[in-house]
DNA sequence: TGACTTTTTGACGATCCGTCAAAAAATAAC
DNA sequence: GTTATTTTTTGACGGATCGTCAAAAAGTCA
């Protein structure tokens, strides 16, 4: 790779950069080309050669770290431990991503708002939803080993995708807490991962995933997920 | 009332179905105020007496979805029946008003989104929150009425609050799942209200809401709270 | 060094938001 | 019914941004 090519292959993370603490500093509709280009210090053209539009870019941030929760969420995957153990670590991968990125949730519904997505790349829209897809991957994989190994009793109906779906609605549903916060004056409700952690055990538990959570101590085997697994990054978050 | 007074307030409701339709149909990016007063039969100029701003626009539109969300999860607290049943009519009004008003949660959440409010005026956000804390009220209201009658043990950690939040998270998961559909070959999983309701199920569960869903069909009960309570609506919707 | 290729630039056209002075319509006064 | 006053409507305009493109600059290679 010639340096020239090395020094686009960087501009182009630091544009990403910009662009990421932009959209969370600032919002969407302050995302202006112009800015980042002068942050960066090149012109307006040059940002248009690595991105074909505004939502082009914007989807190669969300692109960025959708990449980066897929390699947490297989991290997890490598998890020692029962199968309901294994699927707190994969909780615990969510966990991490949600607060080392913050800006990824808005981003990616963004992208993923319907009308956006003819101005975006068609590799990027593929990119995204892939990344999307291992996530739900590594979950259904736990989720079915426990079935086979008999310690997730699905009844008539149920499934391991509609499983999957409910966690992932849970943990979605952590970013819109921080929207939430104001209206419930709930003190067990303040903080979103609490809320997650603990909703995800009933969730769980009302499947009758055993060990169900008043028969075991996941409090611990969270810990060993973020320190093994996630050490460096359960740091930065401020998990640890 | 004068009549141009009430022509004012007509052309209003206008304004505020074409750009509901526009962001449907079009989304966010298309919705152009010249568009809206062309379609309404006005100028650019008599729009702007109406709303401070586009983003004013289309916070209208999310208050007065908003409105009539509250307003019929109002009519489900009149729901006559056990406690969980009469939260079983609450997700029954969640599932009309997600059935009825397709675009309000794409519009919810655009004005949530943290750096649009200040172009929002501060009555709107209001209204907004306030219809959002309604619904919430009615729910923890059933919730604690069910653990005062004994049929919600809660555990030590556990509150209505972090309860509701959960149903709410599965409900506006339900939302994502249109975009999710694409990921999941899972053919449990095909349809959103279909797994909103099954996951709501196993999250009550999961907290000992009795009786628990294998202990009493709660189909019946959901099928009743439709028709008394949401008749025509429901059947507008497709849920009957 | 010089010819050729690739990359960068920023001025430009097009589009849209929100404003505002002038025009039109409605209302009040006589 | 007519005129004066207030309210409402209008659309042209300024300002801002997106995405383009021909010219300039930088890079590559013989």
């Amino acid at each position: 790779m010639s340096p020239k090519q090395q020094e686009i292959r960087d501009r182009e993370e630091r544009l990403l950069d910009v662009a990421q603490q932009m959209l969370l500093e600032r919002g969407y509709e302050d995302l202006r080309m112009d800015r980042i280009a002068d942050a960066v210090g090149v012109s307006k053209g040059t940002v248009y050669q690595h991105f074909h539009s505004r939502d082009d870019l914007l989807a190669a941030v969300a692109v960025r770290s959708a990449a980066k929760r897929a390699a947490l969420f297989e991290r997890a995957a490598s998890f020692e431990g029962s199968s309901r153990e294994r699927m707190g670590a994969v909780e615990a991968a969510a966990e991490v991503f949600f607060a080392l990125f913050p800006h990824h949730e808005h981003a990616e519904r963004l992208v993923r708002a319907a009308h956006l997505s003819p101005k975006i790349s068609a590799e990027r829209v593929e990119a995204l939803e892939g990344s999307t897809q291992r996530c739900f991957e590594v979950a259904t994989q736990i989720a079915a080993e426990a079935v086979t190994a008999g310690d997730l009793p699905l009844r008539a109906g149920q499934s391991v995708g509609q499983l999957c779906v409910g966690l992932w609605n849970l943990y979605q549903g952590a970013f819109l807490m921080r929207d939430l916060e104001k209206f419930m004056s709930d003190p067990a409700v303040d903080d979103a991962l609490g809320t997650l952690q603990r909703n995800a055990r009933v969730f769980l538990d009302g499947f009758g995933w055993r060990p169900l959570s008043n028969e075991h101590d996941y409090t611990t085997a969270r810990a060993r997920a973020l320190t093994e697994l996630f050490g460096a990054e359960a740091l930065a978050a401020g998990l640890l």
